[in-house]
RNA sequence: GGCCCCAUCGUCUAGGGGCCUAGGACAUCACCCUCUCAAGGUGGAGACACGGGUUCGAAUCCCGUUGGGGCUGCCA
């Protein structure tokens, strides 16, 4: 190692939305890259044009800005870099240290089972091509017969391979793109990497990468490596995009805050040494080792993710608040815009949203929002949990109807009603006396507070349980609750 | 099948020979607070996979077993 500053990068590929995998590599990057004063690097790695989108390479730096994760140099393309890997693999064919090929992968797989039986299916590539001196097809790189190979592993210490059990893989394909080692590799060396710090299943390939590296740079000094552990579901495999729910892109707009989910995924493999689990990425950039990382893998929990987006919703301003949530009411996030994702669909064992919270944006009064916000961020774990828990205060009153029949039917639920439409025009319009009258008409009724006050609270709101409901009337104004509880008197 | 990685409460983890009758967080249960629901407070239950070693002493070191995972593409 030299004593110059490192360098890191994230190198992702654009197939799909960012995965939270990924995202979790890029944060341990940049973490090493920020703390050490170092250079943190994206490259996109689109050497797969059948499987590339434009769109995607958008969506990984927008995502990669959000979680706050952000580059010194890049995003550099290697689809605009093809003249270096096209030079590599012509120094390698010079050196004899690569060959091409025409083998299918079936010929290959054809004569191992010839060679080894059944068990020959699993063999790899058997060189078949080494010494046909052939001019066209695919190119492979020539392994060493024998020897073992190191990786340096800043995790997982010093893993061995050995040579002969080490394929002659492709580094050039027929049709003339490059494989993802090889490119990989190049650039690496290129772009002075330091530090190749990834997840962990890329270590099998490593000796690979290591070999390349040395016999294209044999005088460049090899990366350290670190692997990090693959983050799994609950079944214990890896994230995959098609089973699990991994977009980033989709947490955020559930309503998972940046600083949450950056926080949520640092500690998936690692933890502060104060064990103090929520902290801004400052301190844990300061914190954050490499040697410190835990080995095994990890599940990602989605509900420790939302506990965590509870205490951010919680610690926020409400002027943050209220900025925070204005998509979820107003905005294209509005649930009347769309089918909102409900909390039910993210985390496993939430109450179903029964009502929409979808109004629409014209009805949405901020200083009413900003009087109440508070009590909602008390209660919202998503910032789309928002509209439903303030959406009787905007529009006509959502209906819960077994909730209402419930309510209304109950003893005393009528005198409650009566007496709050006989007295509470001459009250005072404060949470603090309408706590007051109400409890007062209770104990007429013979009717504690908690009983009291539940006709009033589904009259005005259409749910048995809410936001509280003195200040809710407070600032729902005097008209507006008479006219409600008239309402829910008269259709009973 | 082969190669590689891993193994502490349900989950994320602390722990790197005696400080461990194993600590924290999420989840869970109980109680308190309370206008509902939350939030908050207090308390409870809950783990070192198994078997051998090494050692005066092992969750911590070594070996084996078992279990889980990753890779094994002319994908990345």
């Amino acid at each position: 190692m030299t004593d110059q500053p490192p360098r890191l990068r994230f190198a992702p590929s654009p197939t799909g939305y960012f995965h939270v995998g990924g995202a979790r590599t890029a944060l341990f990057n940049w973490f090493i890259a920020r703390k050490t004063g170092g250079t943190f690097v994206l490259r996109i790695e689109d050497t797969d044009t059948e499987r590339n989108r434009d769109e995607w390479t958008q969506g990984i730096q927008d995502a990669m800005r959000w979680v706050g994760v952000d580059w010194d140099e890049g995003p550099y393309f290697q689809s605009e870099r093809t003249h270096l890997y096209a030079a590599a693999v012509q120094q390698l064919l010079d050196a004899k240290r690569a060959y091409f090929c025409t083998c299918t992968a079936d010929d290959s797989r054809a004569r191992n089972i010839t060679a080894h039986g059944k068990q020959g299916e699993g063999r790899g590539y058997d060189g078949f091509c080494r010494g046909r001196g052939l001019t066209t097809g695919a190119v492979r790189f020539r392994t060493p017969d024998e020897g073992i190979t190191t990786v340096i592993d800043l995790i997982r210490g010093e893993p061995q391979f050995e040579n002969s059990l080490i394929e002659d893989f492709v580094i050039r394909r027929t049709a003339g793109g490059f494989m993802f080692l090889l490119a990989n590799v190049v650039d690496d060396i290129d772009m002075r990497i330091s530090h190749v710090v990834r997840a962990e299943e890329h270590l099998p390939n490593t000796p690979k990468a290591v070999l390349l590296w040395q016999a294209l740079s044999p005088d460049v000094a090899l990366p350290v490596f670190a692997h990090l552990p693959v983050i799994v579901n609950e079944q214990r495999k890896k994230l995959s995009k098609r089973r699990d729910k991994v977009a980033v892109e989709d947490f955020r707009t559930q309503g998972i805050l940046a600083p949450a989910m950056a926080n949520y995924l640092a500690l998936l493999g690692w933890t502060p040494p104060d064990e103090v689990e929520i902290k801004t990425l400052a301190q844990m950039t300061a914190e954050f080792r490499l040697e410190g990382v835990h080995k095994a893998s990890a599940m990602f929990d989605i509900a420790k993710l939302c506990a965590f987006n509870g205490e951010y919703i919680r610690a926020m301003t409400i002027d943050e608040f209220t900025d925070a949530a204005r998509p979820y009411l107003t905005g294209p996030l509005n649930p009347i815009n769309g089918p909102l994702p409900t909390a039910a669909g993210l985390a496993e064992g939430q109450e179903p949203v029964t009502l929409p919270g979808a109004f629409p944006p014209d009805a949405f009064n901020e200083t009413v929002f900003r009087a109440i916000a508070p009590h909602v961020q008390d209660r919202a774990r998503l910032l789309s949990d928002v509209p439903a828990l303030v959406d009787f205060l905007y529009v006509v009153t959502p209906r819960d109807e077994a909730a209402w029949a419930k309510t209304m039917d109950a003893p005393g639920s009528s005198a409650m009603l009566d007496g709050f439409l006989n007295e509470a025009p001459s009250v005072e319009w404060t949470s603090d006396a309408l706590k007051s009258l109400v409890e007062r008409i209770g104990v007429a009724n013979e009717l504690k507070l908690g009983k009291a006050q539940a006709p009033i609270r589904v009259a005005v709101s259409g749910r048995t349980v809410g936001l509280p409901l003195f200040e809710s009337l407070e600032v729902l104004g005097r008209n507006e609750t008479m006219q409600r509880v008239l309402a829910a008197r008269q259709t009973g």
